[in-house]
DNA sequence: CACTGGATTAGCT
DNA sequence: GCTAATCCAGTGC
């Protein structure tokens, strides 16, 4: 197994901190960069270069009109990512509601769209070293729960490996969905 | 410049 | 389970 799927797994029960909500990660998926051809990373563009840089920086891209936040976990040249897909809301919730609109509070943060919505990230926070107390970084490991592991959500190729990681019977994980053409 | 295809989501059957 | 909305990065000409 590839370093950055170590990566991803640690970085379940630790804090995200988003414009002054603060969410526990529940979900993650890993991105083996030049190795994976289900990485953005896999081709080297304007777009991907962030991730070929230093560790502990923010990735955000956008699909389909949503954003999706990445922790960039090196090695440099690599290009490998862990993309945060889910979390559980624990500070901050009334900012969270309002930036997410009428949904239960198990599903604010539910979903990489929905994550970073209710977080406020957006493209200008790509490139934040999440180290940093900025308004986006990563805090400390609030619990260890027991992962799981399973085929990441609507990737096209290298859709059989299993680099999603999330904690057990945690109601704040996201559904799994293949890619119709995979 | 035109075309393709998503690391998504919500809403409907 | 299925589909539309949506919009931009990447690609090729």
């Amino acid at each position: 197994m590839p370093e950055v799927t170590e990566r991803a797994r640690d970085l379940v029960g630790r804090l995200l901190h988003g414009h002054g909500v603060v969410a526990r990660i529940t979900e993650v998926e890993a991105y083996g960069g030049i190795e994976d051809p289900a990485s953005h990373a896999f081709v080297r563009t304007p777009r991907s270069e962030i991730m070929y840089g230093p560790p502990w920086r923010l990735y955000v891209y956008r699909i389909h009109g949503h954003h999706a936040a990445n922790v960039v976990t090196g090695p440099t040249e690599q290009a490998a990512a862990v993309l945060i897909r889910a979390g559980e809301i624990l500070e901050g919730i009334e900012v969270a509601r309002e930036r997410r609109g009428p949904v239960a509070d198990h599903a604010l943060a539910r979903g990489p769209g929905n994550l970073t919505k209710a977080l406020g990230i957006t493209s200008l926070d790509l490139g934040t070293d999440l180290l940093d107390p900025e308004p986006v970084f990563l805090g400390e490991r609030v619990d260890r729960p027991t992962l799981v592991a399973g085929p990441r959500v609507g990737v096209r190729r290298n859709a059989d490996v299993p680099w999603r990681f999330w904690a057990e019977d945690d109601p704040t994980v996201s559904a799994y969905r293949r890619h119709p053409r995979a």
